[in-house]
DNA sequence: ATTACCCTGACGCTGCGTCAGCGTCA
DNA sequence: TTGACGCTGACGCAGCGTCAGGGTAA
């Protein structure tokens, strides 16, 4: 220390911190400067800003303003622990960060090529965003990954099942007499659209080859699905709703 | 996008938001799924996940929810331009939190050798703590900067005036009878210690040589500041209290 | 006397967390 | 029928921001 004790506003203006934070810090009791003037005024100490390090410290680290105090009042957390636990989780972070930086440059270039994106990278995306700002613990992260996969092979697994839903939803609107601009309907062929996009990427090549096997073939995947039903009305039923969802919208 | 709509819980589970905070984002009209089902259930689009992509980095580019809505509706900020502030944003946190890094384990150095760290080393070590925390715009980085600059010069100018105001002070309590165990004493030295410390920069060696500069030079000092004392009393004095401050505290 | 700080309440706000009570879907 | 999931209120809470009203220090 080099130094003589510090008024609040002069800590405020050194730290970047404001007033109204180290008044609340010495409310709490948290952090009480340990000396005042006669008039009341706080006055920090050099051992009251190495605290303060300490504090700014571990509430990065995550801990709320409680749990710091515990943690300082405790005799864990010694200065040295909590310097070595911050400069470990922000390496974690910087890598994350970049992490998150290569995913956002692949979609910024996949912007300017004008290329869809589809909906799971945005999902990805986010998801490392929202880890850069939660910061989990090693094992909270297995849980997630954990829990990715499961969904993965959920999804997976209810696929056609979600198909012969639709179908038949769709089917049912058609017999029913409901227009094909009914919003029902659009709503009905927005999920069509997305099952069609889920098993193909995105890629509209795919999608297109897809779109001609169905031509072909509609009638055996309507039987692999038990049920029956013109498939040339079914599909222009649904092409003029794609239209209208195209055009008007 | 490739793939049917999601329902909150997915969303939630794939993203790392709660469910909650989806439902608040409703609530508010900063993100409402454009489908439900007929019972009510929310229904997530691939537009729906692209739009919750960019709040998301909004968010952390640090607008708040309010102003994330106004963005979205405003024609400025499309998806592109997100991102590109988005990675723009990135990379100067990583910067900063490189060099708090280097900072950090400068710290760590330092104790690790059980060598004195000065509170002026911790200060810088908050500010830039608390820069990576707030995210400032370069022009708040520029008054910053200055406010420090102006802070220094004016520190240096008051020193002199506090060594003559510290003094007087000591002297005032030592003539009314005070102590030299009193609190208000023992205060008024810590104070004394923290003027030395900022003179030397908290090396022992330059604080030493200063003590006995003091003594041998103590009336010309004195002189100096238009103050009458006899130095051997008050020395014996302040190093009383010393004494008491390093012994029973 | 002015100006720039400092003090102590006290109320307000954001961004959700957390029940409670009740439908629903597989 | 029984979980697992979803819905809508409604209240709660952390961490300050922001006055208001008044002392203080150079």
């Amino acid at each position: 220390m080099r130094f003589q004790a510090l008024k609040v506003g002069e800590v405020a203006a050194r730290t970047g911190l404001t007033i109204r934070t180290l008044h609340h810090y010495d409310e709490i009791g948290l952090l009480r400067p340990s000396l005042r003037t006669e008039s009341g005024h706080r006055l920090y100490t050099a051992d009251d800003i190495a605290r303060l390090h300490r504090v700014v410290s571990l509430r990065q680290l995550g801990f709320s303003l409680e749990e710091v105090r515990d943690c300082l009042d405790g005799a864990d957390f010694t200065p040295m622990r909590v310097v070595r636990l911050h400069i470990a989780r922000l390496r974690e972070q910087i890598a994350l960060q970049e992490q998150l930086c290569r995913a956002l440059e692949a979609l910024a270039e996949r912007f300017h090529a004008a290329e869809e994106v589809s909906a799971d990278e945005f999902l990805r995306t986010i998801e490392v965003m929202i880890m850069v700002e939660n910061y989990y613990t090693p094992e909270q992260l297995e849980t997630l990954k954990q829990r990715r996969e499961q969904i993965g092979e959920a999804r997976m697994a209810q696929v056609p099942h979600d198909w012969a839903q639709l179908i038949a939803e769709v089917r049912a609107e058609k017999e029913k007499g409901t227009p094909a601009t009914d919003p029902k309907v659009l709503a009905l062929v927005q999920r069509w659209q997305a099952l069609i996009n889920e098993f193909t990427g995105g890629d509209p090549g795919i999608a297109a080859s897809l779109g001609r096997l169905w031509k072909e073939r509609g009638d055996q995947l309507t039987a692999q699905h038990g049920q029956q039903f013109d498939s040339r009305d079914l599909q222009d039923y649904i092409q003029q709703a794609m239209a209208t969802l195209k055009g008007p919208g």
